[in-house]
DNA sequence: AGGAGCCTGCGC
DNA sequence: GCGCAGGCTCCT
């Protein structure tokens, strides 16, 4: 479910269940998760405490008490559970830590192409990300820099977790339609305003996410204006909403809105 | 830039 | 059955 909203969102939802509390077990249930979480990293765990826990992008940061750090990341189907004393797994658990408390902290991930990985206090992680969208300094002036350092298709240049950390394929999606942009659009060559247009668009986009669990909610038809609506009547024009491949992904757009934000743009 | 790989589940 | 999937990495 990872998103940069989901992922907030799931990590609000586990902070008060995992802050302070001391690691007493570590449980692979799959040959792709212990691959990433062998056991030697498996016992050196076991009785940290989690002191701090931190978002980065689409990363999520466990701070340990000797300074070392649990990096997870959910990638397509991830989501973190909460399993109490004497309850159930929920169905396809991957990987399970047990807290002095009894309590459970479960990533739930069906198809397994999620990561944790154990990093010491002498190698953390290097991540190489952009900047926050959500950020305090993010803004039209930021966004343009980033932009301008690229040449790629707009979409293929939002995703790139180097140029802006946090934004997926739903988000860009919905962001440049906003925004009225283009998906193929070189990167390099956006005006100030429709600079200015993506920015507002890319933090209005975050801000409104239903937040974590969206698939279990209503159908995408209600929940986005473009992502996953081919065919369907754009909101804002009435044409037909396109789909097309771009770098091995669905890029949904409605092309009159494109045509239009290019005009007002120049 | 494009494609394969990592994995499994779901909807048609 | 087949094609698709919210991510990211590595290879032509």
């Amino acid at each position: 479910m990872p998103e940069l909203p989901e992922v907030a969102d799931a990590l609000r939802r586990i902070n008060r269940f995992v802050r302070g509390r001391t690691i007493v077990a570590v449980s692979t249930h799959h040959p792709s998760v212990a691959r990433h979480l062998p056991p030697a990293a498996r016992r050196r765990l076991v009785g940290r405490t989690v002191t701090t826990l931190q978002r980065l992008g689409k990363h999520q940061l466990f701070h340990l008490d000797d300074g070392s750090v649990l990096l997870a990341h959910f990638r397509m189907t991830g989501d973190w559970a909460i399993a109490r004393p004497g309850t159930a797994l929920p169905p396809f658990a991957r990987v399970v830590f047990t807290f002095d408390d009894d309590v459970r902290l479960v990533l739930v991930d069906p198809r397994v192409l999620g990561t944790i990985t154990h990093h010491p206090a002498d190698a953390p992680p290097t991540l190489d990300l952009g900047p926050d969208p959500l950020s305090r300094r993010f803004g039209a002036a930021l966004l343009a820099e980033q932009l301008r350092s690229r040449r790629g298709p707009l979409k293929t240049v939002l995703l790139d977790q180097r140029v802006i950390a946090g934004l997926g394929n739903i988000y860009v999606a919905e962001a440049l339609w906003h925004a009225q942009l283009d998906p193929r659009r070189a990167s390099n060559t956006l005006h100030a305003t429709e600079c200015a247009r993506l920015a507002h668009a890319i933090q209005a986009v975050l801000r409104a996410a239903p937040g974590g669990r969206y698939w279990e909610r209503q159908t995408s038809d209600e929940l986005w204006q473009v992502y996953d609506r081919e065919g369907e009547p754009c909101r804002r024009c009435g044409a037909a909403i396109e789909r097309f491949t771009q770098g091995g992904r669905s890029t949904y757009f409605c092309e009159r809105c494109s045509r239009e934000g290019t005009r007002e743009g120049t």
